[in-house]
DNA sequence: TCTGGGGTCCTAGGACCC
DNA sequence: TCTGGGGTCCTAGGACCC
């Protein structure tokens, strides 16, 4: 059997845990630039407060209500997500424990008898709680598909299942299946959902019912041929061995407000890259090609809001690096193809592919001394970065006005990782 | 005024090869 | 009218996830 731990209403929490007077208080959690509600507690869940919904339109019903606002604190939440894997890791063992988001982590429990998956799972939540202050919803079952339909019940009625829902047997997967719309399943969003709905499928157990040449046929190949094996209770996805490497790292930012000056958008790209080459180093792989693109600021009236177009290029590398400089230079002359005088620009990324380990750059007997050189320097910078503030060096082509930076002007203190902006006990 | 960011996997179709 | 068969590699784009 396998375990979903999803926290709760995340990011929220990671606010509350610092500001108990909000613990029974409405809250939400902004995206970057506090575009959208990415997060909701289950106060503001209750008052109407749609997820992913643009900010500005909740605003009313946000401050009629007295629900606290939050800029996302990523530094934050990185910090305390690593405190709740860590728990996980602790409990279960290390090489069980599958890390499958900020919030979320498949625990493998094939090792526990059926009769204690139940107790088991509490003492997951309690002891997960009592570490980290943090609570978790669990949903238990023979796959991962079912663990997560059993994680949803669990949440859906927190009271009733103590945030902790186990389905082992096939009654209590079949029963669960039912009372499911198919749009709550894992795998099934919105196009699918509709296409179902228009064949008469409504809820999992229809669908978990379908022969496996139908979903070939209809849900998108091998991919709707796993989903139904899955809800079956036939183990078709399996927990991943180990973290594997990134395939591709991106950095994309919408503007704080549209942008026509090319060398702001030089700034900003060069600023992506250095982020994006950080987590290059991070897993200790080097980039083959380096793609940028930026987004138009478009009016298209059809679709409800401003959605401009994307415009993107890409460049290989004579050689895979992991070097900022050596990216930075390539990605800025990208804008230089990509930007036409008179246009506005809301947003734009750097795309890091055809990434490969450094293991064969790194300390290269081969390379010049200079590249081993870089290396040491690009490791000091990541150092300092990381210790002090983000960002306290920097190269030059990042600029230092950044009249183009996101907003964020509700961010709570990063209370965990930096000590001028630890938690203070008056 | 105002709608995030960062990923994965899969398929179809074109280019190219023998 | 009618133009092989099979393979690989790459890219673009769709669908999904949190």
């Amino acid at each position: 059997m396998k375990a979903i731990v999803d926290c709760n209403s995340f990011y929220c929490s990671c606010e509350r845990l610092f500001r108990p007077e909000l613990e029974t208080k409405p809250v939400v959690v902004l995206s970057n630039n506090d575009g959208c509600i990415v997060s909701r507690s289950d106060e503001a869940k209750k008052l109407g407060v749609q997820m992913a919904g643009p900010y500005f339109m909740a605003k009313h019903l946000i401050e009629q209500n007295d629900v606290a606002v939050f800029s996302s604190n990523y530094t934050l939440y990185g910090d305390l997500s690593m405190r709740v894997m860590d728990t996980l890791r602790e409990i279960a063992g290390k090489d069980n424990v599958e890390v499958y988001s900020v919030d979320e982590a498949f625990v493998d429990l094939s090792i526990i008898p059926d009769e204690e998956l139940y107790e088991t799972a509490k003492y997951i939540r309690k002891t997960v709680e009592m570490w980290t202050g943090i609570s978790v919803s669990i949903g238990v079952a023979p796959t991962k598909t079912l663990a997560k339909l059993a994680n949803y019940i669990a949440k859906k009625n927190k009271k009733a299942s103590d945030c902790v829902t186990v389905l082992s047997t096939h009654e209590q997967q079949r029963e669960a299946l039912q009372q499911t719309e198919v749009n709550r399943l894992w795998g099934v969003g919105g196009a699918f959902a509709q296409k179902l709905n228009g064949m008469g499928i409504t809820n999992g157990w229809e669908l978990a019912t379908m022969s496996e040449a139908w979903a070939h046929r209809h849900m998108g190949g091998v991919v709707g041929v796993r989903l139904i094996k899955e809800l079956r209770g036939e183990q078709a996805v399996d927990m991943k061995e180990e973290l594997v490497e990134k395939k591709m790292i991106a950095t994309t930012r919408m503007f704080g407000s549209p942008v026509n000056d090319i060398n702001d958008i030089k700034e900003a790209v060069a600023t992506y890259t250095s982020r994006a080459a950080e987590k290059l180093r991070r897993q200790h792989s080097a980039a083959k090609v380096i793609s940028v693109f930026v987004v138009t600021g478009e009016q298209d009236h059809s679709l409800g809001f401003n959605r401009g177009g994307t415009i993107s290029t890409h460049t290989t590398l004579p050689a895979p690096t992991s070097s900022t400089q050596d990216l930075i230079k390539p990605a800025v002359a990208l804008v230089d193809q990509l930007y036409k005088t008179g246009t506005e620009y809301k947003k734009a990324g750097v795309m890091l592919s055809g990434l490969v380990t450094d293991q064969s750059i790194q300390g290269n007997l081969f390379l010049s001394e200079t590249k081993n050189c870089e290396r040491r320097l690009m490791d000091t910078i990541d150092n300092v970065n990381f210790s002090q503030r983000n960002d306290v060096l920097k190269f030059a082509a990042s600029g230092t006005t950044r009249d183009w930076k996101m907003r964020q002007e509700l961010r709570s203190p990063r209370y965990t990782t930096r000590w001028d902006e630890l938690f203070e006990v008056s």
